[in-house]
DNA sequence: CGGGATCCTTAACGATACTG
DNA sequence: CAGTATCGTTAAGGATCCCG
């Protein structure tokens, strides 16, 4: 990743005038962003951080993600399905019974997520003391 | 991680109680999920992805960020600022000069999100037509 | 040039009710 | 249980103006 033009999803013009500018060729370069906007979400991340080699029932994913409504939940499963990032297995018995699970292709995403979280743990503290020294910076500045 | 609850940021108790049953303890963990919030953020990751190695003026990151709103580009820089990830340089000269650079503790969290970012530009091939065949098939279901 | 402050609109999201 | 549909609210974010 060098020089690149990060462009917009929505500015998607495909020209040929600055293929050579840009680090992510327009045809396919202005779908990265909005792929990485629906990967990086806030509740995905967790669900695809939390399905690791296992299944997991709507109930139990609900459970786990403290704080996740019933709907941002369903709509968030159901673009990961639609991305093929996860499956979804409704067995059909009464009361239904729903289970999801990372495809293949989620399981290379999972190991990308994984390493974020494990980021995001491990230098919590640092992230901390930043927050409060730059508070303070900021306070006496006023 | 394994078998761990997500707990919500806006739900922090710190209890004992549930500390054997989380991967992230209530202490420090109720901070990871706000902190992912924020690193995985649309601009955040952008911006982080665009400073490798090299300074950019807010002009430059602007320029490059095509569709960010220079009040969310500043937003996004000061938050990042105030993590600790990103170092701003005001340069006194007229007319004023800023540079972003990264820190540290910003360079390696480079590195997790260059690999996101290059995990979706290897992947979006594949997204994109599980997304078409996820549309036929519930276009069918219609 | 690099913002800060303000206003205002959109869309994300939660809450609720209903269903197979 | 695992949704779908609808409605109402909030908050994120864009547009604009101004300033050192």
């Amino acid at each position: 990743m060098e020089e690149g033009t990060l462009k917009s999803p929505t500015h998607c013009t495909g020209t040929e005038a600055d293929y050579e500018v840009m680090q992510w060729d327009t045809r396919q370069g202005c779908e990265v962003r909005q792929i990485l906007d629906r990967v990086a979400d806030k509740w995905s991340l967790l669900v695809i951080a939390l399905l690791d080699r296992r299944t997991l029932r709507f109930s139990e994913l609900r459970r786990l993600i403290e704080g996740v409504s019933q709907r941002m939940l369903t709509v968030t499963l159901r673009q990961l399905e639609r991305d093929g990032l996860v499956k979804r297995t409704v067995h059909p018995v009464v009361p239904p019974r729903v289970e999801y699970e990372l495809t293949p292709l989620g399981a290379t995403l999972h190991d990308t997520i994984r390493s974020l979280v494990i980021w995001t743990e491990e230098h919590q503290v640092e992230i901390a003391s930043a927050r409060s020294e730059y508070d303070r910076r900021t306070a006496a500045a006023s």
